[in-house]
DNA sequence: GTGGCGATTTGGATCGTTCCAAAACGACAG
DNA sequence: CTGTCGTTTTGGAACGATCCAAATCGCCAC
């Protein structure tokens, strides 16, 4: 093994300041730009910093300014293609304003989310955005963060409110207008006997997603069977197991509006599976528009939820936030958008 | 608005040593539970910990014991699902570890990518896991990152190899052996017209894997005509619209093998407009196994890379490496895996 | 030659932790 | 009572930056 460069010290301020024979205050002065330092001496310190190939410590300068660069960012899972596009959002947004995004994942477990929370505080970012996990309560998190940590709060709202994080920012997916408006689009198809498909009723969103639809249907003084309530985990597969539920009793509803995008998908494939064609003899509406969802067979009609631009907006929130500590607590909900294509086709008769 | 609590200052080691009579550095030894410290005062520092609330400040720590405790995670593309899979394995094995991941994303940009790398850099990262944009330079990255500090490089060369990053680790795919057992497999399936379709030549994993389908192909004895090389933009839409130029001589070929899934699927969208059902007309495979092979109709035959699994792989080479500094540079090949599924249907006579 | 003024530069304390050598403590033997 | 030894505890100097009040410089007017 050839001998590495003898391991020498990371170079300082103090080093740079030798080696052109400035104190270091003066370094201090040129690193940030500041307009009261010398051309000339500016000159000399600069050259000398790219000699030595000086690297900044920002801890250091973090340490004594008591500031922060860094803002945590904790999300439930990377590989949902909908969290994956909130987080380049964010750490778009943030790395423009020169922050560094400190990545912790839960995989939907509090329990998960209190350590990566309790690791990542220690790092001292100067905010929190935090999609909860499912069942996360406000007094655990709030205990581990401090009454003093911007949070702003992604997607969903912690279980048990208390009156002390009320001051917590918040961005929320306008769910129930979307599945209002998915519903209403079915109606507006022709379709009567409309149900409700996949997701569990304890997941805040579907219950959310669930009221829209529940709204439309009054509104059109429309009737609603109990099989067509089918719940499922909100996955692919199962959506497609549990597709024949629908169709246990009369009258067999003719249109779904699905949780969301997956669940959609694996419906119209067990929809395949009996024959009938998604779009033609069914029509289905998702909720999320992901990548695939224009690409399907047929192209499936949904609410889009624009994820990369809630997580720009999510960092931009934090931000503000960080430049008013003062400011009054804000709570935003986000536009859901619906995107009509060939899955959510009219009504014809039988 | 209510008067926010008086924004008292962050609860220090000193505020606790205060607390309970006990000097800073005893609170230190019980922070980092040595065995030093009498049972009796360790009980009493704990208690005082909790009861002001103390949160251990980590950065200050680093500073003065020269250390780190976050790895800094460069990719091109969160939104892109091979990448964030593969983030979502490195996260979790560096949380595991204790560290903390540092995110950044270059959009194939080696500008971005400088600039991230040098925003990442300032706050200290224990090492660098880089997954190259497309044309960034050995010399470059290896001038913004300094020579000593830890980096493993993933997916992709540098161009310009330089002797002096020799010393960096790599993880790389096995893009050539990929492609040529999918080759294969169509050889084996009875085709003997096979075309590779889609990406770009001046893409390094692209090169690699025509590479590989050419070996099966001349091992095979096979001849390949011009027109059965497309190039396309990696995506599916190009890739739909290009379908045609397969064809556009004699012979066409009963099968392709594409450079990814994406254009794979693209492909079979095409190929249906052409009249043409994938899996029995006309065999196609494709490359990454992204989570809608399995769906689409027909199911992809793909091949395997894993990137989560890559991605826990990579932080455990970086975190051996941070152990062992001294140790020789390794690169390790991962190896992917033939899935077969019903796109590749075995030749029949027309 | 002295004083004054704006433009630059600087020493030393400080941020919150860890390291280290040395001190304090208690128990026990001589 | 003194000395020794093992166990605990501790003061003060780091780490690499920034802040601040004060010092230094050059130049010009009087």
């Amino acid at each position: 093994m050839e001998s590495l460069p003898p391991a020498r010290r990371k170079v300082t301020l103090t080093d740079i300041a030798a080696g052109c024979g400035v104190s270091r205050a003066t370094v201090s002065l040129v690193l940030r730009g500041s307009p009261l330092v010398n051309k000339h001496t500016r000159a000399r310190v600069e050259e000398e910093l790219r000699r030595q190939g000086y690297i900044y410590n920002r801890a250091a300068a973090n340490l004594r300014r008591r500031t922060s660069s860094s803002i945590a960012l904790v999300i439930n899972e990377l590989g949902n293609p909908f969290f994956a596009e909130f987080a380049a959002g964010v750490d778009e947004t943030l790395g423009a304003a020169g922050f560094v995004t400190l990545l912790g994942s839960t995989s939907e477990s509090t329990d998960r989310e209190q350590a990566v929370l309790g690791s990542l505080i220690e790092h001292g970012p100067g905010g929190i955005i935090l999609s909860p996990a499912e069942g996360s309560e406000a007094s655990r998190v709030l205990s581990t963060v401090g009454p003093q940590m911007p949070v702003l709060l992604f997607n969903r709202e912690l279980g048990g409110s208390l009156p002390e994080y009320a001051h917590w920012d918040r961005l929320m997916l306008d769910n129930q207008r979307g599945a209002r408006v998915a519903t209403e689009h079915l109606i507006a198809q022709g379709h009567r006997h409309i149900a409700f498909f996949g997701g569990h009723n304890d997941s805040s969103s579907c219950s959310q997603r669930y009221a829209g639809y529940l709204q439309a249907m009054q509104a059109a003084d429309l009737p609603i069977a109990e099989h067509w309530r089918v719940q499922t985990a909100p996955t692919r597969v199962d959506a497609a197991h549990r597709c024949n539920e629908l169709f246990r009793a009369d009258p067999a509803p003719t249109a779904a509006v699905c949780y969301n995008d997956a669940v959609a998908l694996g419906l119209m494939l067990g929809l395949a599976q009996r024959g009938l064609q998604a779009g033609h003899d069914f029509a289905v509406t998702g909720f999320d528009d992901i990548a695939e969802a224009a690409f399907s067979m047929p192209p499936l009609t949904t609410l889009a939820t624009n994820p990369r631009a809630r997580g720009r907006q999510a960092a931009q929130l934090l931000l503000a936030r960080l430049r008013n500590p003062q400011a009054d607590a804000s709570t935003t909900t986000a536009p859901v958008q619906l995107v009509v294509r060939e899955s959510s086709g009219p009504l014809r008769s039988p």
